[in-house]
DNA sequence: GGACACATGTAACGGGTTACATGATTTC
DNA sequence: GAAATCATGTAACCCGTTACATGTGTCC
């Protein structure tokens, strides 16, 4: 019993489901914070069958037989048991993140690439975010019914996407300002940007290596 | 050559590294957004050497000989090349999220618990954040040199931590409210704050499903 | 001198992905 | 009727984790 496992017996608790039907509902649900391949579900679904937590009847459509799966009342049962289970912590893979840090050791494209990266990626989630969000409003989800906790997830996902592309754009920025600026003002700047956002969230410490009087930037004249 | 290569690689760009500290570092640099087993690490090490792409030279300190990493020329030649491939997307798994989704199918614990864990690891994660802020602004930062991009990655992680916290605290307060109404109101609710959402991001589609003049809760008398 | 953290591994296991295979169905 | 897409898998592989194993400083 993997974590997966649960995650498609979760998705069959909501209704039947025929496999590629059920592939597609978890890729569009579950691909920004649960992401499976789908080859892997569909040998997770025999397993389910096997193990006697779903049931699988075979249902004509046009020419072709397709499986339909069902939980089974042993399935809800294990589903139930897991879900008082202690969930596992958050885990986040940012490759662009890594390679930001180790710009220094690759050509100068290195941090541009990685933002342009991030931005696109956070757009692409806020434009499914976007159509999601419409379908429930006007009421034509799939899991109208479900509005309440899709609600929050719908919050959460939508935050999680800015939160990358506000960060792409503003290091792009800030990235760009340091590069022009004499090494120790660079410093100074960086300095500014952690105790900015220690300050903003009342983080302590944020009054640390603050120089009291800076001196103006001198301008000629 | 997996991704786990390079980031040991990189690490090994900024300095030469016993084993134990590299480990420590990286954990402390990584673990948030590139987390890997520390074992791994060590695996990982002896191969860099057998590539040719590290060099491991063995010191004495105190009693014990421990074995100190170089990165090699070929080494540098790699990183260098890795960091001109195109980053992949952030990746996410949010075990809490999952299960606030199914929360429906387990007892009524599930999603106070999903919520309190969510919470307790983003605080954690803002300790850890506090603490390294504070190293960088009183100049005391192992990697101090390095704080222009450091910064960057501060304000990510900061932020990071505040989406998790955030929204645990909101979606705790919603679905408690949420809980107290009449279906009808609580789907009301819902698409109230996804609404909210769209809109304060300027997503399209907001105004969708409105109810223009929304009976006013009626209070006695 | 017993306990406990430090420091370094290794062997086995397992979950998940990649890459491919195959028929059926639609499209032009 | 050729090409593309739908629908469903499977077999191989690999990356990473878990769970241990072992010696060594260090603290009371």
């Amino acid at each position: 019993m993997k974590p997966t496992t649960y995650a498609i017996l979760g998705q069959l608790a909501f209704r039947p489901w025929a496999a590629y039907e059920l592939v597609k509902e978890m890729r569009r649900n579950f691909h920004y914070f649960y992401p499976r391949a789908e080859s892997g579900l569909y040998a997770e679904l025999k397993k389910l069958d096997q193990l006697g937590l779903a049931r699988s009847e075979s249902q004509t459509k046009g020419k072709k037989d397709r499986l339909v799966y069902t939980i089974t009342e042993e399935g809800r049962k294990v589903l139930r048991d897991w879900l008082n289970t202690e969930p596992s912590s958050f885990h986040l893979e940012f490759d662009g993140l890594l390679r930001l840090f180790l710009s220094r050791f690759g050509g100068p494209g290195v941090v541009q690439n990685a933002l342009i990266k991030t931005r696109l990626d956070s757009e692409e989630l806020l434009e499914l975010a976007q159509k999601v969000g419409r379908e429930y409003l006007t009421g034509i989800a799939p899991a109208q019914s479900e509005i309440v906790l899709r609600a929050c997830v719908f919050d959460f996902l939508v935050h999680y996407a800015l939160l990358y592309k506000d960060w792409a754009i503003k290091t792009e920025t800030y990235l760009a300002r340091a590069s022009q600026l004499k090494q120790e003002d660079s410093i100074e700047l960086a300095k500014d940007s952690i105790r900015t956002t220690m300050k903003k969230f009342g983080m302590e410490g944020a009054q640390l290596g603050y120089n009291p009087t800076p001196p103006p930037p001198s301008r000629g004249l």
